[in-house]
DNA sequence: ACCTATTAATAATA
DNA sequence: TTATTATTAATAGGT
């Protein structure tokens, strides 16, 4: 295309190079926005001259950084220096970390389970039980670990109260029978002595020394 | 070029816009081979199509690597500082996600929760317990089920054991007792009918009848 | 992938 | 650099 066909290998008159670099540059970008536009693609295109000076052109769709990570992901070449390269593994490593995690909390938190098998289920349910019961330890002693206090308490005294009235009831029913038993027996003295009839004794003895039904409820044991 | 003008603008039939592409594709690459070829300059050429496949060109005397890093010193545009910038906000990110998710586990497992409030503790809790349930549902009911039934019923059992034993004792304690006072009594009318002795007969009341401590374990029954 | 009419690019020139 | 233009190169549409 031109006056004339031409070879392709560099251009040793300078000024004809430069000339011919001039109208190749544009056409070249030309071409390179064209593509971009009717074939929907991103393209990249950086030309250096000779003199120095750079030109370039990027689809607008996207930026140069994005197509080269796209590359250098696609190629493997290392287009990235050790240190990119460092930094992408490490978010390789932490993202995997992260789905890792993840997936433990979802299962902890009993969603996406379906697909385990026994065993792992198990696992989940152990670690769940070993978590709860540090965690109830840790809130026990905090206010329910009060409120447990107060109602053992309040059960105590209430249990207390109770036997306490109960020991009570027993001890005047003992008191009320010696009473009965002493008067009986000073009746008994005082009236007739000498009158002695095991019968009448055994009939007037202190009803606190008769067999007597221990209490009733703790006879109800028996 | 061709049979027709053709507007640039984006090709909407798919097979014609490949078609399009792969010719002006090679094109491209060959000019950007000419250029660098017959001007003496470095280029690089990315193209990436629509459907993911990446092509190059890069002249021969250098690399991509070096291009970039001319461009990058001549634009003054931070190629590898965003990318590398881009990257370490991307660490940064995963990394406190990361962090988070740690600490929400540990504390799933009952650990390092001494520094919590109450109100954390029970979102914990709920957590756990609402993580458990789902586990315990999907859980095989049947095996799992039996073995704690199995074990609650060991335990019951044990415990009736322990309490009937207890029960035993004191009955045989007090049937004991009982015993003892009849002989007493039985002792006391013989020998020594007519000797009445106020603090003797006291000291003599069968021990039945003396204030006893009442058994706990069975007084709770009250 | 090939063909080819047609358009686009560009070498030589100014 | 830009413009002209003869000539070659690229390619759109069809096969």
């Amino acid at each position: 295309m031109g006056r004339g066909k031409i070879e392709i290998k560099r251009i040793e008159n300078s000024s004809n190079r430069q000339v011919t670099f001039s109208k190749r540059r544009n056409g070249i970008l030309k071409k390179a926005k064209e593509i971009s536009v009717l074939c929907d693609t991103e393209v990249s295109l950086i030309i250096c001259s000779s003199s120095g000076k750079m030109h370039q052109y990027c689809s607008p769709s996207t930026t140069l950084v994005d197509i080269l990570d796209k590359y250098h992901k696609q190629s493997g070449k290392k287009l990235w220096d050790a240190k990119h390269e460092n930094l992408s593994n490490e978010i390789d490593r932490i993202k995997k970390e992260n789905d890792s995690m993840q997936i433990k909390l979802r299962h902890l938190k009993g969603e996406d389970i379906t697909s385990l098998n026994h065993k792992e289920l198990m696992a989940i349910e152990d670690a769940l039980e070993n978590g709860h019961s540090g965690i109830r330890e840790k809130k026990n002693e905090k206010i329910e670990g009060m409120r447990k206090n107060i109602n053992l308490d309040s059960f105590l005294l209430n249990f207390q109260g109770k036997m306490l009235e109960e020991e009570h009831r027993y001890l005047n029913f003992i008191l009320g029978q010696q009473e009965l038993a002493k008067q009986q027996r000073e009746m008994t003295i005082e009236s007739n002595v000498r009158e002695i009839d095991t019968d009448h004794c055994t009939s007037q003895m202190p009803f606190a020394f008769r067999v007597q039904p221990i209490q009733p409820n703790l006879q109800k044991r028996i």
